[in-house]
RNA sequence: GGUCUGUUCAUCUAAGGGUUAGGAUUCAAGAUUUUCAUUCUUGCCAUAGGGGUUCGAAUCCCCUACAGACUACCA
């Protein structure tokens, strides 16, 4: 006997933007797969009809391409086992769950929404809950409790139904998690779940179980909220006889709010100035945008090693991690069960790691829209120089403005701490004799300005720390950026003596 | 309320009965950079509480506390 291919799962439902806990659950499935040189696949589980939202699953592959996540089947790749879309395989259910009923594993129920309703804040205000199972459903209308006449009457006239799984009692489930370990369950605890809709549709836990058969996933990997629905499921592939083939199955650690108490929410994000999503949304009811980490400039690379050290460790120290090498490394029984906060910061850093990781060329490349969204148009060569020299002080592409702005253009503005700090009475003179020294140089290349621009400084017996950073505040217009003299050299003799001729007349002096 | 799951520095985590409980982020200090950032060094900071088992417990067991998930004709 040969053991299978290993086939693993993302199964979105499309009713909106895929947050960072999917993706994350996306990720793990992915790495899973290639680490064991399986498959990956992405199902479409679009069964409420309700909550449908346009846009949602083009958004969710758009994500994942984005983060480097390649689907082997899916609705746009094909495969198989198309389609992969749950609501094109609609007519496959019905058959499974009539299945289920002639095996009488499951029955139909006629109790409307309303009827169900009732019940519920009824037990409500007694201070109860009310379930669906052993207890109460020999009181409610179904097949169980209907003459079998009655029974086919009311299916033969269209009556709307349901269809439920007949929960057995007093039932323990053992199933091994991957992640957790032994888990056990008594199915007394558990309700009859609706398998099938009145309105043609299978629920989630029918279609999830038929299509993971029929599509030979072997191993379930998907977020600890599953994790109470496991029994169900186990006892579901029973009913088909199905056991023998049935997934190993793995619940993943929820991923926490940085702050406060709960799973991490679109809330969070705004409130504390983060994107959830990987890419901005629009919300296609309220018109509301979310961010993305896309658009907030965050390489896709970054995030991913971010995402996959939250939950999971290498048990190295190791931790910055390309994705062939995150693939290489994973291992299932190295993810942890303790839910995760997530860490912004951290985030931020990841992506600085990434960025000076980037080579100068393939920065300019992602900092060049940028710069023409500006209006600004500079030779690739000029683009690539100034990348490499300000990409170690940044953490996001977009920074490469904030860091090297004054190689495009002048400063307009001076920052006002830094003038009242360094533009002392004598000071604006002095720059005027610099800017006439650094008319009279032949050679402008940085090594040749530097040297006997500081044999000038000391002849002269001024001070080195005020002519650096006043010059350096003529040119740039603060107090930050690369070597003065690199800046001296990029942006031209003419430039550099304008610069310094148009600070003297426009920055007054302080005086003290 | 019930069921299930979890709990190591502020945060992500390592240590699968024997280490001064390790690393990373953040923060702080110093060095470097005549600026800023980077980089380097150093520092601060943790086994939720209580009981066992054991020569020995972060690690195994029990209780408590706290946290979370689930409890729909949603996934």
């Amino acid at each position: 006997m040969t053991t299978p291919k290993i086939r693993v799962r993302f199964a979105p439902s499309p009713t909106g933007p895929l947050h960072i806990g999917g993706v994350r659950t996306a990720l793990f499935n992915y790495l899973f797969a290639k680490h064991n040189g399986g498959d990956f696949l992405l199902r479409i589980e679009d069964t409420d009809q309700t909550r449908y939202v346009p846009g949602a699953e083009n958004y969710i592959m758009e994500a994942l391409d984005w983060c480097g996540i390649k689907i082997d089947e899916g609705p746009r790749e094909g495969g198989p086992h198309a389609p992969y879309r749950q609501s094109e395989r609609k007519e496959l259910y019905a058959g499974y769950a009539q299945q289920l009923i002639d095996s009488g594993h499951a029955y139909y129920a006629f109790d409307t929404p309303e009827e169900l309703d009732a019940l519920r804040t009824d037990a409500e205000v007694h201070g109860g809950t009310f379930t669906y199972n052993n207890l109460t459903r020999k009181g409610l209308k179904n097949s169980l409790t209907l003459p079998g006449s009655a029974c086919a009457a009311l299916l033969a006239s269209g009556e709307p139904h349901v269809v439920r799984f007949k929960m057995p009692e007093n039932l323990v489930v053992e199933e091994t998690d991957l992640i957790r370990g032994h888990v056990q369950f008594n199915s007394d605890q558990l309700d009859d779940k609706v398998l099938f809709k009145s309105d043609g549709m299978p629920t989630y836990h029918l279609a999830n179980v038929v299509d993971d058969h029929l599509m030979e996933i072997t191993h379930v990997i998907r977020g600890e909220e599953w994790l109470p629905s496991m029994p169900l499921h186990v006892l579901l592939y029973e009913a088909f006889g199905w056991r023998a083939t049935m997934p190993q199955f793995s619940h993943l650690p929820l991923i926490l709010k940085p702050v406060g108490k709960g799973k991490l929410s679109k809330r969070d994000g705004d409130q504390l100035g983060f994107p959830v999503f990987p890419l901005a949304w629009k919300d296609p009811e309220t018109g509301d945008v979310s961010r993305g980490y896309r658009e907030d400039g965050y390489l896709p690379d970054g995030f991913i090693n971010m995402l996959s050290l939250l939950g999971w460790n290498p048990g190295t120290e190791q931790e910055i991690f390309s994705m062939e090498q995150l693939i290489e490394s994973f291992s299932l029984d190295r993810v942890g069960k303790s839910g995760s906060r997530f860490d912004p910061e951290k985030t931020k850093w990841f992506n600085h790691q990434y960025l000076i990781r980037h080579t100068d060329e393939e920065l300019a490349g992602l900092f060049a829209p940028f710069l023409n969204s500006k209006g600004i148009t500079v030779s690739q060569e000029l683009l690539v120089r100034v990348t490499g020299l300000v990409k170690e002080r940044c953490h996001f592409v977009h920074e490469i403005w904030d860091q090297g702005f004054f190689f495009f253009e002048a400063p307009t503005t001076y920052d006002e701490k830094i003038v009242s700090k360094r533009w002392k009475d004598g000071v604006p003179g002095m720059m005027a004799e610099i800017a006439g020294f650094f008319g009279n140089l032949e050679n402008w290349q940085a090594p040749a300005i530097k040297e006997p621009f500081s044999l000038f400084v000391t002849e002269k017996g001024w001070n080195f720390g005020t002519i650096m950073n006043s010059l350096r505040l003529c040119l740039v217009g603060g107090s930050f950026g690369p070597d003065i003299f690199e800046i001296c050299e990029i942006i031209g003799q003419p430039e550099t003596i304008s610069r310094i001729q148009k600070a003297v007349q426009n920055i007054p002096a302080v005086i003290g």
